[in-house]
DNA sequence: GCCAACGTTGGC
DNA sequence: GCCAACGTTGGC
């Protein structure tokens, strides 16, 4: 399958990309919405290539860049009780919620701002930019992952 | 299977 | 901290 492009959010508070500098990897758990359990379960694959964004940040915004190393499985803080995500509906026979690893890529050392890209030319369609956009996980096209790219060079 | 109520997300 | 927008739940 070709390669393809991601959005990941995550609120500095819970972890950074200067956290995954620092990590090299990480397991993206805690997931808990159908559409992003099945982008993860079903279509991340091993080199794909992730925006980080940071949410309710200041400024919110792109921070820096990673990859899929490891493709959907199952997640396992569904299953643990002391488990801020414990989800008792989760049947380890029958998972409900998968989580992917991701690897640091790039620093930004600066963010490319929700501002920024709501006025970048190309990415009037991209999903963060749409008014209402919660899904923690999304699909971004690569002409939008390339103009990204170019801005946070800008920075 | 509809839809109101509820909880959560996330920009500001 | 506010609140609008959204996803999920649950009563019917």
């Amino acid at each position: 399958m070709a390669k393809r492009y991601w959005l990941m959010k995550c609120e500095p508070s819970a972890y950074t990309i200067d956290d995954l500098a620092r990590d090299g990897s990480t397991n993206w758990e805690g997931v808990r919405n159908f559409k992003a359990r099945n982008y993860m379960r079903d279509d991340m694959q091993v080199g794909d290539e992730v925006l980080f964004y940071a949410s309710n940040a200041e400024p919110s915004g792109v921070t820096g860049l990673a990859k899929i190393v490891k493709a959907g499985y199952p997640d396992s803080s569904a299953f643990n009780k002391k488990s801020h995500y414990y989800d008792e509906d989760s049947d380890k026979a029958k998972p409900t919620w998968f989580m992917v690893d991701i690897g640091f890529v790039k620093n930004f050392h600066g963010t490319v701002s929700l501002e920024t890209l709501k006025s970048t030319k190309g990415l009037e369609k991209m999903m963060v930019t749409q008014k209402g956009s919660r899904l923690s996980v999304q699909p971004v096209a690569k002409d939008e992952f390339e103009i990204v790219l170019k801005l946070a060079k800008k920075i």
